[in-house]
DNA sequence: ATTACAAGAACGAACGTTCGTTCTAATAAA
DNA sequence: TTTATTAGAACGAACGTTCGTTCTTGTAAT
């Protein structure tokens, strides 16, 4: 009996990987044919060419074309979510906990740079039209709390939150975007010092002492 | 015979402002289509209807749908450039040019919210193939040679020139996205001087002293 | 002053293509 | 056998664009 289960549950495990597998295939292939060509210009038989699956298939797995950018946007919005309370959970300050959130951006722009554009460049309610904007969205608002508590704290200056928000975020984020047009050949990690320091300082509220130089 | 030329001139002028007017039209149209639908789910016969024109006319006086956008673009590059240079001369140091500039964007994109939106917002690559990435035009890379020029003088602590002007404008940028997704209450210019401190605080070389609130 | 002509702006029906989606049949798994 | 999955031909709607025509306006000829 529990064996019968056991090996039940297995294959149904293997059958779940398998399928996992496809959809998890088709998905990735549209995240890079969306951020290389963008959504519009990018048709379901793209998609299906070079995914080698067929039409059906994707029709099966997915309830038409904004259902693959939705589940691309919401798998991303949960993994961006999970990074971000981590980062909560690990540091303690708001000043750590920022550049932690900056230096995971950093690394995951290097390391899924489709993903990552997905996230910064995409016109989502272009093609998500019930979606609300990414900024209202769960790991941006989490960002903001973090700002909002140093605010409280005294770390940070007491300026209006989203003000200090875009202020320590709002460089990092161009940089991000500057680096996926490919205009940095520097991986974006190499910057983290550099652009952190210009980010806190500007909002931090310790007095300053800052080296003519930085190496 | 001098008359008769006058009169002739002026009527081609007449009749050169209608045409400029009507031109005008369809793309004043097509820009308000273009920020609210965006670009993929405007059709040219959209325009058509809401500018109250015949197809054929659009493309009369303009090659495709693809020229459209286009001269949307080229004229708002000439315009920011413009505005750019004249900014140039009027302010001196580094930190006036950057504060008028974040200024100027500021006040643009309340008064012009559906241009500001194209500039910031749109993903040209994706409808406009052949255009360079905007960060690379002539209005971001004056913006860039301020910040160089600011490094030069030792206003601006010595960084890499890309990270201080995206340290700079960054911040203001982000605010600017977030007042055209509605996500601000206030109008921009009430934020510019708290924007402007933690943008400049963060980069500049001169030694700190900030007030623990701003009024 | 009237008429005839020319230039080009405006018009919109019609075209060919592409798209997202559906449908039916075939196959594999349970 | 039944069910879940894949396959790809077929479909209709919508798109960008073309093209033959009409309308408008300015010029020349009578």
């Amino acid at each position: 009996m529990k064996i019968i289960e056991r090996k039940r549950a297995l294959s149904q495990l293997h059958q779940d990987s398998k399928i996992e597998e496809r959809r998890g295939h088709i998905l990735g292939t549209a995240l890079n044919l969306f951020t290389r060509s963008g959504y519009f210009n990018t048709s379901v038989h793209d998609i299906q060419r070079r995914a080698e699956v067929s039409i059906g298939s994707i029709y099966h797995h997915f309830k038409n074309k904004e259902g693959i950018a939705k589940a691309l946007y919401d798998d991303l919005l949960v993994r961006m979510e999970g990074e971000m309370v981590k980062i909560m959970g690990e540091q303690k300050t708001c000043h750590d906990r920022c550049r932690e959130v900056v230096s995971f951006l950093f690394a995951m722009t290097e390391n899924e740079p489709d993903t990552m554009e997905f996230v910064v460049h995409a016109r989502h309610r272009e093609f998500l039209p019930d979606e609300k904007p990414i900024c209202s969205s769960r790991p941006f608002t989490l960002m903001l709390e973090m700002v909002q508590e140093g605010i409280r704290e005294g770390d940070i200056v007491g300026v209006n939150s989203v003000v200090a928000a875009t202020a320590i975020f709002g460089g990092p984020l161009r940089m991000i975007h500057l680096r996926l047009e490919g205009m940095l050949e520097q991986p974006l990690p190499s910057y983290l010092s550099e652009v952190w320091q210009c980010a806190w300082h500007g909002v931090s509220s310790m007095g300053y002492m800052r080296p003519k130089e930085w190496s």
